[in-house]
Formats: structure tokens, sequence, C-alpha cells
RNA sequence: AGUCCUGUAGCUCAGCUGGUUAGAGCGCUACACUGAUAAUGUAGAGGUCCGCAGUUCAAAUCUGCGCAGGACUACCA
């Protein structure tokens, strides 16, 4: 037999997807497709780079599977679609990682480590893992040309980096600015917001936090502050010494105070009361009048001013149990605006080092301060918060920074010298070691022993343990410190309004990405951090005088060289060390043989204008910076392929993880709006993350990450990704199912698989090629009708980036439509009789589905879809155009008639099941109430699919309207509620109650006149639904306003078909369980009791029987002595109780 | 603390331009079917549609306030 359509024996979807694999990298398939686009107008995807520095996770097939799709649906569409891999190599991770690896810190490079060297390593550990990342983007099936990806520690890229930065600096939009940034001692460096904005950076923890009495220096400013008071035995005093109370969860800083600032337009108030931890201390303290409930909070007590002094005599708890005692007495006395405190002076709280760079120790004021927390009073310490520098700058106020870049004290602060600020920073044995130093069994902080220090001083108004948020470096893990540094800054809030105007031209997938967590994010604008102070990544390209008056921005090699000229000229750098580079030579050889990292950038130094020596600035670039820079420089651009990169760019798609937002998104963003005044991409999905089945996030903590590698094993690529796309959309989180996956495998693609092999099967049989007359039947036009149906939502769907949606269409049409209903129904008309007319358009029909869903999935599941599309079509589907949709073919009245079909079948196989009947057994008739015409002629047309699907011989249309069927009456909500309004509940419940002579009243007039709350209503026809409920004396199912009743009354002649029918059943089965081929011809002889069921059975359907069961037995010799036919297997049978028989069978030789 | 997303059957998800029996698949139970068969059909059990209030004749659907989970934002002294 010609094998046309091969056919298998078994799906094993890995082995697909392998062989597939095989096949496309002989055939260079993705190159054909690109081949075939060739003049097509582009359709731009940007890869975004990842790192191959770690391993890949099961969230990269997800990733990397929707950026798949959409790349083969355009290419489908009649696009190109060039897809360049990337790989983003510098940046803090690495270096972090290495770090680990050669077992040195940040402290070691330049020293234990040469830079030279230690850049080597980082440029080695980047690209580990890139044949693992290439191997999964491979076997997951993503199509990316990765034979030529962009390198960002290429000297190609950098120089295109480079060139962007110049365009910053050249609008003015680059600046060096001494602010007070995040900063991570642990990795030492500085942090941009974004990376500050990295997920899980945020933390809850737990701090002391201490409010401190700072002593009010008496003058002409703070005299209103003195005022005596009435002491309770008629005396004017003093009331002890005055403080201004300020609150900090940072006690750390307390050392590095200046200033305390107040809000000027805030109320203030002066409380006479005793110092908690110094028992009868008499203090006057100075706070916010709105922070008075939070700081006298713990059941203190309150006391007018007059007797406070004779009851703290006379309460001896309180004397002894100082801060424990149950009441503290205090009583406000005197209030004033802030501004009335300003230039207040006050002494030093911890005097470890005075400040040079300004005035110190005195109130100022500040709007942002509020009473939400503390006291109202903020401790101002400039180097270590950005509010604290601006205010202070504003007012004069000098500075101490106390605290070096690793985060420990500096030597003046003699009681801490030397120690880490957190408790973090030291190692669980470092601690204990240094616990053992302070005498204790547990290690305090130094947070902890600043507030016992300051309790003992008697410079502690309320110690406390307090749980808030705080920012943990993204790679590290510890806690950023807030640290006065030297950075570079890209000036975007200069272009805050066209960031947020382009913004609202993109395309977000999910929309709210967009508006709401982008969109405020630009909304919030920070200029951004670009300093780093590492080592491997790409070099700030701005050279600078000492003094830094004179300074120049680099843009090009070609520029750095003229530049090097100069210098050289000028003697100050004794020869060229790119000198073997030549500029405008494009070569890969000219540009790989020099490196412009670190250490070889800073041994240049060029000459200003005026003569002096200009070194370069010794930041790195923050390395987000990089991978937003991808459009221009995976093209060198704009030194090399300037057509290319104007035809590509802006993308119009990307997609990646949500926790790129902040990141890649912003960074694309930012530079193209920066620098090209037009957003970067035109579309934008940003997948959820994938968590574990439970919606536990994946980690190797937990123990409960995926290893994509072995579920492709296992799945396939297919299947994994059918299931993480039909799952859920991809914004949302995927709660990652194995099951799932076995669910996906079984039902849509063991469906698909079933079809094809079926088709395969008889289509060789018939030899079937595509061509003959074809006589569509109303179930061909049908299944066409649904397919073009489907075929339209999926084009739809994926144009609008949801291929949830095209998916789940595809996969409900495959099972359900295709599948178990066209197949199931027409069987029999791929097996019997000869290829025909009929024959034909059944082939062609289901040819036609096939190759269309391979189409249709292939952008989802590109292996196994291919190979459907092979067996079918000879050719890759990937090569195919996109099925055009035939709107002429969708026929709404046919499908509709086909569910109706459907409905009427399930009805009548539930009244069997009730009644106790089998399919097999045939019965009469059935009959189906209709109230309109319309339902009439769409019974009639399904009136013989129907009949055949339940096995019964007859359908009966009855008109509802004359037969004395029970009737139901159900109110159109949607047309009488418009109509009715406040009415309604009475109408609905009136006309439930209807009785059976009203509903016929309504029927036979069209209007009934109703009396409802003492108003008279008209109800119509329309109004209502009436549909029959029951037909006395049959039996009776009913969905909505459908009812079927089918008559179970079983003649002899019914029951000898049935049983007919059960025997051919048989003798199919043992045919096969014989090993018998479909098409194998047979001798049979059945023995059965002479005057049994099974005789009259056989008298009357016995060339019924032979002709189902390709017997050749004459009719009248199929009754007989089983064991008497030569050659044959006998087999006993029972039918159904009580009636048996037993059957020979043999295999005619063909 | 604020913003956004999510909350529907044991599980995964539809439905959500308001309309009265809230659906599917999986899983479970029972029965049936058998020329695709590790498939399929039918039936059953399983729901306070997260809670409360409001708007409305009518709310899973719209509004407000909460609760839970997640993501994000924040210099929070």
């Amino acid at each position: 037999m010609d094998k046309r359509f091969p056919q298998y024996d078994e799906l094993d979807l890995p082995k697909v997807a392998e062989e597939v694999l095989k096949q496309w990298e002989t055939e260079d398939t993705f190159g054909q497709s690109l081949q075939l686009r060739k003049n097509a107008p582009p359709f731009v995807f940007y890869e975004g780079p990842p790192s191959a520095n770690g391993l890949p996770g099961i969230h990269h097939v997800m990733a990397r599977t929707i950026k798949d799709i959409f790349c083969r649906y355009q290419t489908q569409k009649g696009h190109r679609v060039d897809r360049k891999a990337g790989w983003d190599t510098h940046g803090l991770p690495i270096e972090l990682g290495v770090e680990k690896e050669l077992g040195i810190t940040k402290e070691d490079i330049g020293k234990t480590i040469s830079i030279e060297e230690y850049n080597a390593a980082c440029k080695k550990a980047v690209m580990r893992y890139t044949d693992v990342w290439n191997d999964l983007t491979r076997r997951i099936g993503f199509w990316l040309d990765l034979e030529h990806p962009y390198v960002t520690y290429h000297t190609k890229y950098i120089e295109s980096v480079w060139h962007l930065l110049k365009q910053l600096y050249d609008q003015d939009l680059l600046y060096k600015g001494y602010t007070i940034q995040p900063y991570s001692p642990a990795a030492g460096t500085g942090l941009s917001s974004h990376e500050l904005n990295q997920p899980g950076t945020y933390k809850p923890v737990k701090d002391t936090s201490v409010v401190a009495m700072f002593r009010v220096i008496r003058n002409a400013a703070s005299e209103f502050l003195f005022t005596p008071v009435e002491n309770g035995r008629g005396e004017m005093v003093q009331w002890g010494d005055v403080f201004i109370l300020a609150w900090t969860t940072t006690p750390w800083t307390l050392p590095s105070n200046t200033a305390l600032t107040v809000n000027p337009g805030l109320e203030y108030v002066r409380v006479i009361t005793y110092n908690p931890y110094r028992k009868n201390e008499k203090c006057t303290v100075v706070l916010a009048k709105a922070a008075l409930e939070r700081i006298f909070n713990r059941g203190w007590e309150y006391r007018i001013t007059t007797n406070m002094e004779i009851d703290a005599e006379e309460d001896s708890a309180w004397k002894n149990e100082g801060q424990n005692a149950r009441s503290l007495l205090w009583g406000v006395d005197g209030e004033f605006y802030g501004h009335q405190l300003e230039g207040v002076r006050y002494e030093q709280l911890l005097p470890y080092a005075q400040p040079e760079d300004g005035d110190a120790f005195k109130v100022i004021a500040g709007d942002f301060v509020t009473t939400e927390d503390g006291t109202g009073v903020v401790h101002t310490a400039p180097s270590f918060g950005a509010d604290d520098q601006r205010v202070a700058r504003q007012h004069g106020i000098g500075s101490l920074t106390l605290v070096d870049l690793r985060g420990r004290f500096k030597p003046e602060v003699t009681d801490f010298a030397g120690e880490y600020v957190k408790a973090e920073y030291l190692s669980a044995e470092e601690q204990a070691a240094e616990a053992k130093k302070q005498g204790r069994d547990k290690y305090l902080s130094v947070d902890e022993r600043i507030a016992i220090k300051l309790k003992t001083e008697g410079r502690a108004f309320k110690v406390e343990k307090y749980e808030h948020n705080y920012p943990h470096c993204w790679r590290t893990d510890k806690p950023v410190l807030y640290y006065p540094l030297d950075s570079w800054f890209v000036r975007v809030t200069a272009k805050k309004d066209r960031l947020i105007a382009l913004n609202k031209t993109i395309t977000w997938k999910p929309e709210s990405t967009g508006t709401g967590r982008f969109g405020n994010w630009l909304e919030n604008l920070q200029d951004w951090n670009l300093s780093r102070s590492r080592y491997w990544g790409i070099p700030l390209p701005i050279w600078r005088t000492e003094d830094g008056s004179e300074e120049i921005c680099i843009g090009s090699l070609k520029q750095l060289k003229e530049e090097i000229a100069r210098s050289v000229q000028a003697g100050i750098l004794p020869a060229d060390p790119y000198a073997a580079f030549v500029p405008n030579d494009m070569s890969d050889a000219n540009y790989d043989g020099i490196d412009i990292h670190r250490p070889y950038v800073d041994h240049i130094v060029l000459v200003s204008p005026s003569g002096k020596p200009m070194r370069r600035e010794t930041d790195l670039i923050d390395v987000w910076f990089d991978s937003g820079a991808m459009p221009y420089a995976q093209w060198h651009y704009p030194f090399e392929n300037e057509a290319t990169f104007k035809e590509k760019f802006p993308a119009a798609f990307i997609a990646e993880g949500v926790d790129q937002t902040r990141g890649w998104f912003y960074t694309l963003h930012a530079i193209a709006t920066l620098t090209q005044d037009s957003v970067a991409y035109q579309t934008v999905v940003s997948n959820g993350l994938v968590l574990d089945k439970v919606g536990q996030k994946m980690s190797k903590r937990l123990g409960n990450a995926v290893d994509p590698f072995k579920t492709l094993d296992q799945y396939g690529a297919d299947a994994v990704r059918w299931y993480m796309i039909s799952n859920a959309s991809p914004w949302d989180n995927l709660k990652f199912d194995a099951e799932g996956i076995t669910e996906v495998q079984r039902k849509f693609f063991r469906a698909l698989f079933n079809t094809y092999t079926f088709f395969a099967l008889y289509a060789n049989i018939d030899g079937f090629d595509g061509t003959g007359e074809a006589t569509l039947t109303e179930s061909d036009r049908w299944i066409l009708s649904r397919l073009n149906s489907v075929l339209k939502l999926a084009d739809a769907s994926y144009a609008d980036y949801e291929p949830t949606i095209a998916a789940r269409a595809i996969q409900d049409f495959v099972v359900e439509d295709l599948s178990n209903w066209y197949v199931r129904l027409n069987r029999r008309r791929f097996w019997k009789g000869e290829l025909g007319a009929d024959k034909n358009a059944a082939f062609r029909t289901l040819h036609r589905c096939l190759e269309v869903i391979a189409m249709l999935s292939a952008p989802i599941a590109p292996f196994f879809s291919d190979r459907l599309y092979r067996d079918l079509k000879g050719m890759s589907v990937h090569l195919s155009d996109w099925p055009k949709h035939d709107e002429s073919l969708i026929d709404t009245e046919l499908e509709q008639r086909t569910a109706l079909a459907q409905k009427l079948t399930s009805l009548v196989l539930s009244i069997r099941k009730k009644e106790g009947h089998r399919v097999r057994q045939p019965l009469q008739k059935m009959l189906v109430p209709v109230t309109d015409a319309a339902m009439r002629t769409r019974l009639e047309a399904i009136r013989d699919l129907v009949l055949s699907e339940v096995n019964v011989k007859e359908l009966v249309i009855l008109d509802a309207s004359e037969s004395k069927l029970t009737k139901k009456i159900k109110p159109d909500f949607k047309k009488l509620g418009a109509r009715m309004g406040k009415l309604m509940k009475s109408v609905a419940a009136a006309v439930n109650a209807f009785s059976q002579a009203q509903i016929a009243e309504l029927e036979a007039n069209g209007r009934l006149k109703l009396a409802i709350e003492g108003q008279e209503v008209e109800l119509l026809r329309e109004d209502v639904e009436i549909t029959a409920e029951n037909v006395p004396g049959l039996s009776v199912a009913s969905e909505g306003p459908l009812t079927v009743a089918l008559d179970i009354t079983l003649t002899d002649e019914l029951v000898q078909e049935g049983i007919a029918r059960e025997l051919v059943s048989r003798i199919q089965t043992l045919r096969k369980e014989s090993g018998f081929e479909v098409t194998d011809r047979i001798q049979m002889r059945i023995g059965a009791g002479a005057d049994g069921p099974i005789t009259a059975a056989l008298a009357r359907f016995g060339s019924y029987i032979t002709a189902e069961t390709l017997s050749l037995t004459p009719v009248d010799q199929v009754l007989g002595d089983p064991d008497g036919l030569a050659g044959a297997v006998v087999h006993a049978v029972d039918l159904e109780d009580g009636v048996g028989c037993r059957i020979a069978l043999s295999r005619v030789a063909s």
C-alpha cells in the first residue's frame, strides 16, 4: 500500500521534538524562513539579553515561548522577523560571582589580584553557561540567531554605548553630582534607584529606635523655652534642663548629627516631665503637639503642672521603678509654632568630631517634616539622608561622615571605632567573636549600644524596637546605607514629560503595567545614577583635569585616537596604547585587537585645551545602560549598519518578565526618548512569575525549582509550551504543575494525533491524493464553518498578543468539534465503500482541518505542528503562509443548528440512561415540541443526524401551541425589566404563577392584560419564554427551552435489531482481538438456540450482520455449528443477561 | 503607609458592556460505549461567585469599605 501519509503507532512528543529539531538543523529551516521573507516588510523584535553566568530556569521557558510565539506568527503572516540573540556580560552579579569563586573581596582587586586578571576572570565567567543557554533555546524551539549575537563586552558594542553617552553629554543630560545615594557597603558600590527597585529589596526589619534628647542652649533665641513653672508649692522653678526630642531608627547616624529639623508651620509644645530613665530627674522637653500621644503613650499619666512635684514625691512606685512605673507624670506647658524654634542651638549629642564645612547644632526648618512618625523633629545627619543633605545645604549646615565606605565607624568615633554600623554586615561567627569581646552572651549591635549609652547619660527619652521596611542590596541581600558619593547622573528628569507622553503610545500587555506600575514610576522619576565604582563594565568615557575645570567626553574610538595623539604630542602620554587600532576600519579583527575596559583605558591620560593632563573618571556605567543601548549597539550604530538600524528601530514587540519593568523596559525607554525622541518599542508583553504548584516562589533554597531540561525531556517542548500558554494569560502568575502538562498532552495532542492517525489510516487505504469530486455534506460544511470561526478568532488573538485565547479556541476545536463530534459522526464515511464524491469530501474536509490547525498551532507548538504539516503537505509549516479565513464558509445558522443537535442528542442519551436502554437498542420515535417555524426548520435539517446519533427511528415534531402538552412560562427579564421597572418583581411573580389556561390565552392572542399593584400592564408574547414542560405518557427531559420526549416501547423487531447490532459489535471486537486487519474478509458461524432471540435476529438482520463484519459466509449458512468451521477460532459470547451464543471466525486469505 | 493585580467547585480556569438553573476541564463516584480505544458518552456529588455595605426592579458582574495572597512604590527621620 502506498503510504502517502505517514502512520505512527504512538505519540511521543519528546521524540517528535527531537526529530523535528534535527530536521530544522539539517535543512536550516529557520534560515529558510528568513530567506523566504527576505523582501517582506519587517516585524522588529528585540531580544533582551540574558546574563549567561547563571543557569536558566523554567521561567525562562515561559519568557522565551512568548517571544517565539509572536515572532513565528508574524513570520507566517508574511513578515521578515530577524531575531538577533544577545548576551548581557557586565555588572555586579558577575563580579560578585567571580569574587566568591576566587575567594576575594573588592579590596583585594588591584592588590592581591590585578584588575587585568580580575577582568579576565569575569570575561571568562560570564560566558560559562552560554552552551547551556543555547541548548535550552534550541530545545524549546525558540528561533533566534545564536550565530551572530550581540555581546555587551565587545569593543564595538562599547563604542556605540560611548556614542550614546556623548549624545547625552552634548545635550547637557549627563552631570556629576555629590549626592546622598543608596550605597551597598557589602558590594562596595552605589546603587541606582532601579536597582533598589528590584523585587524583594525592601524587607521588613526590626531596628532599635531611639527618641534622643538634645539639650537646648539657653540664649535669647531659646529663652522662651525656659519660662519657670509653678511647682505645686506655690514656687516658680526652672523645671530641669530643656531638651528637644528627635526620633531615629538609625541610632548609628546620631554621632553624625549636625542639625534638627522642624516644620515651621506645625504646632509644637513644651512639656514638663521627668526623665524616664533617671528617677526623679525633672526635665522639660519640646516636641510636636501631634506627636504627644505617641510619645507619652504608655499609660503615662497626665497631670496639671501645679501638683506634679508633690505627686512625684508621694508616688514611691514611680521613684523606684523608673520607666517601668505605671505612670510618668507630664504636663503641657506652652504651645508655639515650629518657626519659633528656628535658630535655637543645642549641645552636640555625641561629640566625637566637629564638622568643618559649615554651621552645626541648631534647629532649622524643613517642609518635609511630618508628625506621622516620631516627634515632629527630625534628627538631621546630612551625610546619611537625601532630605537631610538638601535641607542642611540650604541652611549652611555642615556635615559629619563618621562611617567609612565599608560601613564601619571611623577612628574618631572612639567608643565604636572600626565597628560595622549594621549587625547584618557581620557573619554569625563574627558576631559571636564580637560578643566575646564585649563580654556579653549575645552580640549587641552598635545601635543597641548607642541606645544604652544615651540611656545612661540621660539623653534617651524612649528606646523601642521598631519594625519597618528597609532597602537591601539586590545582589548581596545586605542592608543599604545612604551615603554621600560623587556620581555621574543622567538627567532623565529633564525629559520627564516626553517620557510620559511617549509611554502613552506604547501598547502594554497587560495595560495596567504600563499605566500603573510603569506610569507611576515615570511620574515620580529621579535622575539616573549611572556611576558604579567597580571594574568589570563599560568605562565612563569622560576625562577630567584634576581640578575638574576642564573635561572631555569621548564618543568614538576615532576621537579617542585623535585625543591620544594630541596627548602624545604634548608629551603627557608616552605612547599610544591603541596604536594597533586603525580608525574607520570596521573589521572585527581591528576591533578585537584592542581592549577598552579597565585597566587599559585608565592608563590613558589626555591633554586639556589649556595643556593640563586629564584622567578618566574612574567609574563604570550602570549595566542597565548596556542592555538599554542594545537597539543601537547591537548594530554598532552609528559607526556601521545605519540602514539596518533605521529599519529596525523602534521594535514592534518585546517581551520579558514584569521584573524588567523598571529594568530593561525602563532603560530602553529612557535612552530612546533622550537620544531619539522616540519609543524603543511599540508593544511590550510583560509576563508574570512562574510559581510552584502551590503558588510559592521557586527557589533553590526551598527545593521547589523545576529543572527546565528535565521537564522538556519528559514532556517535550510542545506540551510544556502549550500548557504554559493555555493555562492562564502570560501576565498572570503561573502555578506550574506538571500534571497540567500531562493533561494537555492527553487532551489536545492525543486528540490531534488520533485524528491525524485516523485520517492517515484510511486515506492511505483509499489512496486519497486530494483530487477528485467532492460533495460536501452538512457536517462537512459545519466543521469547515467552525474551522473558519476558530481561524478568525485565533488570528485576531495572536495579532492582539493574546495567545491564551488563541490556544484555548484551537484546543476546544480539536478536542470537541473535530475529534469528539465530526470524526465520531463521520467515521463510517471514511471506511465504508469505494472512494467517491462523498468519501472524497470527508477526506478533503478532514485534511483541510488538520492542515489549518497545524498552521494555527505552529506558533505555540512548533515541533508537533511542523511534523503534522509535513505529513499532510510535505513541507514545513513554518514556511507556510498564514491561512486566510473565508467568511463565506462561516455559517452561523449551521453552527447553531448543530449545537441544537448536540443538545438534543445529549438529552435523548440522558433519557436512555434513566430508562435503562443502551444506545445499541433501537427505539421507535422521539418527539420534540417546537414553538416557532425557525425551530421546526432547524429540526428538519438535523433530523437524520440526531436519529442516527441516538439510534431512534423517527423524529416527530410537535406543534407546541396545539398539543395538550404541559407548558412552562418564564418572563424575559431583559425585555420586561426595562419596561416594568419597579413592577418587575411583581410581574415576574404573577407570570410564574400563570395557569395553563393563561399561558394558552397569551399564546393565542399574543397579548394579555394583567393587574399588578393596582396598575394595568400588558404582557406581550415576546416578553415571555414559553416552553413545553411535559409530554404526557412519555419519558421526558428538558434543558432550557428545549424538551425531548422518547417513546420507549419495544417491539419484537426493535429487540431483534438491538441484538443484531450487539452481535456486530461483538464480532468486530473479536476480529480485532484475533489480529485481523480492518480490510480482512472472514468466514463466520454462529451457534445459538433454535428458537432463541439470536436466531430470530439472524433471520431478520443476517445480511446486515454479514455486511458490517465483512463476512463472506452466505447469510443462510451463518447459523450453524461453530465447531464445524474449518480453521476458525470459537468464542463464547454473552450479549445480555441470559442471551448468549458461540461464534466462530476465520480469516479468508486475500 | 500608598499604588496595582488576583480572589468563582477539591485543583486549573471561563463568565464580569448588570437580566433570574453560575459554566468547562481535571479529580472523585456510578453506569454505558467500543472499526480513533491509556480515547469517549451520560449521570451524580461538589459553589455564602472572599466579606460587608451601597446603586438598581435586578449584582459573580457597577461603586465604596474591609479581608487574604502577590507584585510594585517610598528618604519614611
